[in-house]
DNA sequence: CGAGATTCATGTGAAGTATACCTTTAGGCTTAA
DNA sequence: AAGCCTAAAGGTATACTTCACATGAATCTCGTA
């Protein structure tokens, strides 16, 4: 991808960009703005682990893209720096995204993909899960060092596990040795902790940092800072930056959003070899980041899933003004089985599809009674019509029809 | 007419099944001394 | 005797099914004014 980007960029002489990394979201900057306050609580925090102490374990929450992981990592690099300066080899951190589908949504991957990041081997599947927690602890308590544990979108994992798993993980340290294990915690759940059991509650967090929302001038200052370094000079129309800070702004001031808006806004300007961005690039811009978002996950749903979403779209083709109901998706769906060969799942394994999509966002469902008709879920499709042919295309294709 | 009882079409939870992987273990075979 | 391969045994995750019970308001029933 890199390398035809830049084989693409060096034919187009017209290229905007000086540098597009600079807007992705892998990009670390070297300088974070506004988050100085924050970035020293972390360090403070965490720099006893310098000397080879325990540091407490630190629970970070903010809003999506206030720079939480960004600050936490940060931090992190830089400790890792000093140590690698020093000569010591008495720490470690490791970095985990819960919320990653394929890395972590179980115990056990958590621990394996831990595992993994320290340098051991676990199979993906297979072992008993105590088995696993024992080879973590061979791994980290071979000698005396401090083991940095970065969980991102810690809420996720406690949603779809349960807290014991993270009980066990503070409780670890009574098992080790020579080692010791600190727990950095990163949420955007303002009331992740409420829903804890006490004692992870307070075993967690021991220290607790909030991450408030970027505001718009904030956020205009740090998309100027990118934009100097990722665009040619003079490309950017007046109030470009003020109208992508005022989207994010709107959307609990998400830096990450408002980057990739500015992104792809450039991306767009550029394909219809614009010389410069103007703000209808960014409404455009706004309306294919949604699409997008939708399309993959719509495109990323295995086989059944789709059966059953397009036995909603084709129902919410059909009966434009009423609402649709669960019976009306299972029947449909049950045609398009026979039509397609497929199996069929029960209507209770479809009714747990429907929550699932509710949960995407590709559909909103309420669960209503119908009195003397019953029980059931009302249906809404939350697909953008504009979208709706291309969902089509692609349910199409990959269910062969 | 109004308070309860009924009822319908699903929601929901628990437990079970099938399948795909994975490790460990032990037996059998090969190999080298 | 040591080393290697293989198959069986024993575990987990995932996707799904089966069974049983829970829901909650429209509708029915029946006693009463």
């Amino acid at each position: 991808m890199d390398r035809l980007d830049k084989i693409f960029e060096s034919f187009a002489s017209s290229s905007l960009f000086k540098s597009k990394a600079v807007l992705q979201s892998q990009f670390i900057p070297e300088t974070i703005e506004h988050r100085d306050e924050q970035i020293e609580s972390i360090a403070s925090i965490l720099a006893p682990a310098l000397r080879g102490e325990r540091v407490s374990n630190l629970f970070v929450f903010g809003n999506t893209g206030t720079g939480k992981t960004l600050s936490v990592r940060h931090v992190g690099d830089r400790i890792l720096e000093r140590v690698k300066e020093s000569g010591l080899d008495n720490l470690k951190c490791v970095y985990i995204n819960c919320k990653l589908k394929k890395v972590a949504d179980t115990e056990y991957r958590i621990l394996a993909e831990l595992i993994h990041e320290l340098g051991g081997s676990v199979p993906a599947t297979g072992l008993p899960t105590d088995q696993v927690y024992s080879r973590f602890i061979d791994l980290i308590d071979d000698k005396k060092q401090m083991v940095l544990i970065v969980l991102d979108e810690i809420d996720q994992a406690v949603k779809k596990i349960s807290d014991d798993f993270i009980y066990s993980l503070t409780r670890l340290n009574s098992e080790l040795k020579n080692a010791q294990i600190s727990i950095v915690g990163i949420s955007n759940n303002l009331t992740f902790m409420d829903g804890l059991d006490p004692r992870v509650r307070s075993s967690l967090g021991e220290e607790e940092l909030v991450f408030p929302p970027y505001n718009a001038l904030q956020l205009q200052a740090i998309l100027k800072e990118r934009a100097d370094r990722a665009f040619k000079e003079g490309v950017l129309d007046e109030g470009v930056i003020a109208k992508c800070a005022a989207f994010a702004a709107r959307e609990h001031g998400d830096a990450r959003r408002a980057l990739d808006l500015l992104r792809v806004a450039g991306e767009l300007a550029e394909r219809e070899s614009s010389k410069r961005i103007g703000l209808q690039h960014i409404d455009l811009a706004n309306q294919k980041i949604e699409r997008d978002k939708m399309l993959d996950i719509i495109e990323s749903e295995p086989k059944q899933f789709q059966l059953v979403l397009m036995a909603i779209m084709n129902l919410n083709d059909r009966i434009k003004y009423e609402s649709i109901y669960t019976g009306d998706v299972y029947n449909m769906y049950h045609e398009l089985c026979e039509k397609t060969k497929n199996d069929i799942l029960t209507q209770r394994r479809v009714s747990d599809i429907l929550v699932q999509f509710d949960m995407l966002g590709i559909v909103n469902t309420t669960v209503i009674s119908k009195g003397r008709q019953g029980r059931t879920r009302e249906i809404k499709l939350m697909i953008a019509p504009n979208i709706k042919e291309e969902a089509r295309e692609i349910l199409n294709k990959s269910l062969d029809m």
